[in-house]
RNA sequence: GGAGAGGUGGCAGAGUGGUCUAAUGCAUCGGUCUUGAAAACCGACAGGCUCGCAAGGGCCUCGUGAGUUCGAAUCUCACCCUCUCCGCCA
């Protein structure tokens, strides 16, 4: 959520020379969304003040005149004149209070599909066409044969099958068996080790189902309500990424300053409906309506969250270079960004069967935009302190699927066979090679 | 699924229609004392909204929501959650 009463300062940012309502808008624009919606809400909420201020008054009389009514009982005096006065009062009391309620309600509908306001330092752009490669590592393989696409050497090996899947649930599934099935349990072990065990996280896992409040606290509802599974006659929802549990566990909550940063690495398994990606990613195990992933999550203090986010990137980068997967690291742009990251990395790994770039990581920094919407917080142990929003960042740590397929990919063999690689043989039993059985 | 009990501040726990602006204890923070620490003593100690240039007012929140009432932590209803027992179950 956006912060409603910045809208309406007038203090310049000394760093852009705008107001933050001058800033908004143009992030807002450059997001390619319209901006009329701030006027609107800004008017809504001066009526909310007018009609708040108006009920508190009526309020403060009531409780006044209700202490003289049981000051006059316990003294056996007579109270009726203040009781029939107050009887009034009481009803337009009620209905100022309906209408608070009604525009609050009004406001937070607007309010609630507001993107975040985009960092500075995120590149302008149209498309993803204008994403910022900022980094890029590793190198990329050379074959001396045409290399094959992951569901080919899968299928060929008899490690995966989309077939039998579609019969038993339907497109966009498929069964992982012996080496594969293998292959993704090493992998989401191997990335829990290193990120616990390596890069301070505390290990997690979280329910795979989740209430719709904790989605809009993550950002996910009201606006992307169509992107989930939802359990029919109930308020459950399958939980797209862990980043939904994980985030949430704090909502509501006030943490301490000293405790900060806490991060959290979490396994579930994913579930997306995929809805408007007909046409997209049919093929393989890109798209799937189920797949495992490791998440990484953070709640920063405001004045570290751009370096941790940094940090948190570089975490989920190690995991491909131990894997020794070329990969490259875009920041994405005003058009491309997540609606409530204000910047974001994506990793993206070479596929020479594609023979191309995939994301494989996302890694974002929402500022203090799911923190409002959940209401997490922090204080420090000071006397006057005040509590503040914290700042939540996540990203993937990877998605084990796509590294699933990045591994069968840059690892395939001519004959067919793909090499495991090093760091995922111990936990594989040793195993060094895929081959057809 | 059936039966029962219960949800009050960071924690424990009092309060069952009108100074509740929620007692008290513990924890936490600041101070006094001390060579230092402990103890003791003094003080601070929920969050949000709103009016105001400010000083400082006011309003809301006792699981959530609705209701009764001039007035609700307290009474009524619904829902959520926790605990105990029974049944079922990995």
């Amino acid at each position: 959520m956006i912060d409603i009463k910045s809208l309406e300062q007038t203090e310049v940012n000394s760093l852009t020379g705008l107001t933050y309502r001058e800033e908004y808008k143009r992030s807002l624009k450059n997001r390619g969304a319209d901006t009329s919606v701030i006027d609107k809400i800004l008017q809504i909420n001066a009526s909310r003040r007018q009609v708040i201020t108006q009920q508190e008054g009526l309020r403060a009389q009531q409780n006044k005149v209700g202490e003289e009514i049981a000051r006059r009982k316990r003294n056996k005096e007579d109270a009726s004149e203040l009781l029939s006065e107050m009887q009034g009062i009481s009803s337009k009391v009620k209905e100022l209070e309906q209408s608070v309620s009604s525009i609050e309600a009004e406001l937070n509908s607007l309010a609630l599909v507001l993107p975040n306001l985009v960092h500075h330092t995120v590149p302008v752009g149209e498309s993803e066409e204008d994403n910022q490669l900022v980094r890029a590592s590793g190198v990329k393989r050379e074959f001396s044969f045409k290399p094959k696409e992951h569901w080919e050497i899968g299928e060929n090996l008899g490690i995966i099958d989309f077939e039998r899947a579609a019969k038993v649930t339907g497109a966009r599934f498929a069964f992982l068996k012996g080496a594969a099935a293998q292959l993704e349990r090493a992998l989401l072990q191997f990335m829990m080790d290193l990120h616990s065990r390596e890069h301070g996280y505390n290990e997690m896992i979280p329910p795979f189902i989740a209430n719709s409040q904790a989605f809009v606290g993550t950002s996910q509802f009201p606006k992307f309500k169509e992107d989930v599974f939802h359990l029919e006659g109930t308020d459950f929802h399958l939980i797209p990424t862990a980043e939904v549990p994980v985030t949430n566990y704090f909502a509501s909550e006030i943490l301490r300053e000293s405790d900060l940063p806490i991060k959290f690495v979490a396994y579930s398994p994913c579930f997306r409906s995929e809805a408007g990606s007909y046409g997209k990613d049919t093929r393989g195990l890109i798209r799937q309506h189920q797949f495992n992933k490791v998440e990484l999550v953070m709640f920063a203090h405001p004045d570290k969250s751009f370096e941790l986010h940094e940090q948190l990137t570089t975490h989920a980068e190690r995991v491909l270079q131990l894997l020794e997967l070329p990969y490259r690291v875009m920041c994405l742009c005003t058009k491309d960004i997540g609606f409530g990251a204000t910047k974001c990395f994506d990793l993206e790994v070479w596929l020479p069967g594609q023979q191309a770039y995939r994301e494989i990581s996302s890694c974002s920094n929402f500022g203090d935009f799911q923190a409002r919407r959940a209401g997490i917080r922090f204080k420090s142990d000071a006397p006057k302190a005040k509590t503040q929003f914290v700042h939540t960042l996540n990203g993937s740590g990877l998605a084990i699927g796509r590294t699933l397929i990045a591994v069968l990919e840059n690892y395939q063999q001519e004959d067919g066979s793909v090499i495991v690689p090093k760091v995922l043989q111990p936990y594989m039993g040793g195993l060094a090679k895929i081959e057809k059985k």
